[in-house]
DNA sequence: AAAATTATTTGACTATTCTCAATAATTTTA
DNA sequence: TAAAATTATTGAGAATAGTCAAATAATTTT
């Protein structure tokens, strides 16, 4: 009787394209991939459930394999979403990872989401057993500060249809795959403005 | 008669308190502060001069020793202020320092400044011979992030006055401080209408 | 396939903010 | 210090987007 080697047996989740995208900012040694495929963890997300809620610790960057993912918070009971990301980028709560404090905004799948997460914890190892690594992150992060400038632009926009216009330029993905509501409320306008925008062309 | 030696008469600018706000994030071994002697240049803006004009290649990061300085872009020819910036902070085109294309926002100084600027080449070359400032330059970025996505939420914000007395508690001290239409134009409203919030309290 | 749910559109009306114009206050410059 | 320039306030009417309610369409569940 042959006894398998359980390094061989253990069940390896596919991380090529988190490595990818990871590399393309910054090569990535052998050792940063073999810690990622150690200490990503995949997890399932269903439509609409929520990665984070606001005013809880955020624990994890979430790197998203599949889906479509919001972040929101409220004003007057009413959400505003803040942002929407599709598959093959992070997201997390910027004030947990940053700060340690618990997050502002709430995260949630807009669609069933395939993800790899990575406990801030380990993230922080990672920062420490491998220095370089430090250059990805810097890299990600000025990337990242780049379309929170853009969102904030869109937003501060005047008209409803200028609003749109740019987001359409900006994320030509989104606008037949995300539902109004949230693209709406992405634009900080209602969805019968926006239903009426889209007439309009 | 004495021949001075050169090195010491070289009038040093001072950097303490950059070193300082860097230092914060992360602490700075002597390497750094020396070359951040020799290589930050002292700058100063007068009221209303461009810092840097949208469309030109923005080359330099700005730390603003004194002074206010704010972004901004437009929207069918009326200017969107997209941030303001007190002394003790740091400034820059984004799309400049991360993608080396050119700026698509304007920056304007709003009062008298002294700035020390740090050329994007040199920051380069500051990431390459002291790798351990990948971490400074990431905790900055993060910091820098959180403020982002601040201003975009201030800017999703549906009432001018929400968006008035949230900015009061963000930013406590430019109420007083940063000329009205500046303001308004950061929160997206018109300076007649932040004229009039201001007067309901 | 039908029922139930969810999402989107449309209409009528309302609220808020914008626009334009004029005036007042403040700051800068000569 | 007076004049000029800039910044802030106020009023009236117009435009835009919001609210609420209802109908329709699309999607999901049974």
């Amino acid at each position: 009787m042959i006894t398998p080697d359980k390094k061989v047996l253990l069940p390896k989740h596919d991380i090529s394209v988190l490595v990818a995208v990871l590399n393309y900012f910054h090569p990535l040694p052998e050792g940063i991939v073999s810690f990622l495929q150690q200490h990503t963890v995949p997890m399932r997300f269903g439509k609409k459930k929520m990665l984070v809620k606001a005013g809880a610790m955020c624990e994890y960057i979430y790197f998203i394999q599949s889906g479509a993912v919001r972040g929101f918070s409220k004003e007057d009971g009413k959400e505003l979403t803040t942002w929407i990301t599709l598959e093959h980028e992070m997201v997390s709560s910027i004030t947990s990872l940053d700060i340690h404090e618990p997050c502002i905004e709430n995260i949630q799948a807009i669609e069933d989401c395939v993800i790899l997460a990575i406990s801030f914890e380990n993230l922080e190892k990672l920062y420490q057993k491998f220095p370089e690594f430090n250059i990805v992150g810097r890299k990600l992060l000025q990337k990242y500060y780049r379309d929170a400038e853009v969102r904030a632009y869109i937003a501060r926009l005047t008209k409803a249809e200028n609003k749109y216009r740019y987001f359409l330029k900006v994320h030509p993905g989104m606008a037949n795959r995300i539902p109004l509501k949230y693209i709406a409320s992405y634009l900080a306008i209602t969805q019968e403005t926006l239903s009426r925008v889209r007439k309009n062309l």
